[in-house]
DNA sequence: GTCTATATGGCGATAGAC
DNA sequence: GTCTATCGCCATATAGAC
């Protein structure tokens, strides 16, 4: 490669505006702080993004995409339900283990504009009625405890993505504010979560 | 009473403040839509409040007593854990199915000021330790299934707020984007989501 | 207490030199 | 492509009449 994109100007642009952007969202954040973070002047981000709205939805969608796992092979591979949940556990823990942030900034940004999601996510791909599919398959065959499959796969998601989402006022509450303790709790967590979970769809 | 509380301005001034804070948040919010949802100018929010942030001030702490049910009498009465970890259930899922905005509020205020929350808290009284010693002496006495009481509570917690909290999302992933129906199928859950954690906690 | 008018500062965006 | 300088607007906040 002749050109290093790692280190392109535009690039840089965009490590910085995800960086401010995650953490003060759309609203919070300014074009003068992604600038300073980028080490460039504001001038610059409009030369390539025109408008702080294009620079976010370029932010936007590149965490969109990052927050949806590829569920795909999980759910169509031939392990036992039970694996496969369990494999969504693991795989969702360590996304948002690596990108705290993420949980919060989609709530609050899909919140603020409810309407740019619906497109977005077409784009996405995103179907939950094949996974929904597998749980009605595996619930009518007697494999799990029968239940609206919508509220098992919610409360999967809700396991799994609350206790990031939440991390500023759990810390809080339950190690004093101390960040890091709870992002260690969080990792040994997967293993409890994976536990209730089977727990309370396993049959007797 | 000569005066009717209820319609004074400083009064009129915290509901519209409320209903815009709650929706967009102390970034998103703008003092000028808040004198017109509460059919006064801007100075007089200034006459009354002195600066935006006292007034949002005003609203978040207001915001997190009614975000914290009370939870004593259910915990230190004479019912089982089954029946109070039910009744807590119930109690929360009621409180957020009236407010729906109230969950990621919360979360996001405090993400963008965690050091506000701490004070705040205090004052409130939140003490965790109690009903964790609770879950404690119920796993010690064998009644529910063993497990770090932290996360017993956690997971309670995630399974009643995360389907609230991300209902602009969860809502155009199952119903099209039709909030109401989302929100019917969130209050029938109820029933659901005690039935997953007790059958997670229960012992076989 | 409530209003109109205005001060003050900051932000997104652009012009234009290099 | 990158910079400095600046425009134009909008938001918070205040002054001052009533």
């Amino acid at each position: 490669m002749t050109t290093d994109k790692k280190d392109s100007t535009e690039q840089k642009i965009l490590d910085a505006a995800q960086k401010v952007f995650i953490q003060k969202g759309m609203d919070g954040s300014r074009m003068q702080e992604i600038a300073n973070e980028a080490g460039i002047n504001k001038a610059l981000l409009h030369y390539y993004f025109r408008t702080k709205q294009k620079l976010f939805e370029a932010i936007f969608k590149k965490l969109i995409q990052t927050a949806i796992p590829d569920i795909k092979e999980m759910f169509f591979s031939e392990l036992s339900v039970e694996k496969k949940i369990a494999a969504f556990v693991d795989v969702y823990t360590d996304l948002l283990y690596n990108n705290p942030y993420l949980p919060l900034f989609v709530l609050r940004e899909i919140n603020r504009d409810p309407h740019s999601l619906a497109a977005i996510m077409k784009n996405q791909g995103i179907n939950p009625g094949e996974v929904l599919s597998v749980f009605e398959k595996e619930m009518a065959q007697g494999n799990i405890r029968r239940a609206d499959p919508r509220d098992l796969l919610i409360n999967i998601l809700s396991l799994s993505i609350f206790p990031v989402a939440a991390t500023p006022l759990l810390s809080e509450i339950f190690f004093n504010g101390e960040a890091n303790e709870y992002r260690d709790f969080l990792r040994e967590r997967k293993t409890s979560v994976k536990e209730f979970i089977l727990n309370s769809i396993t049959l007797r």
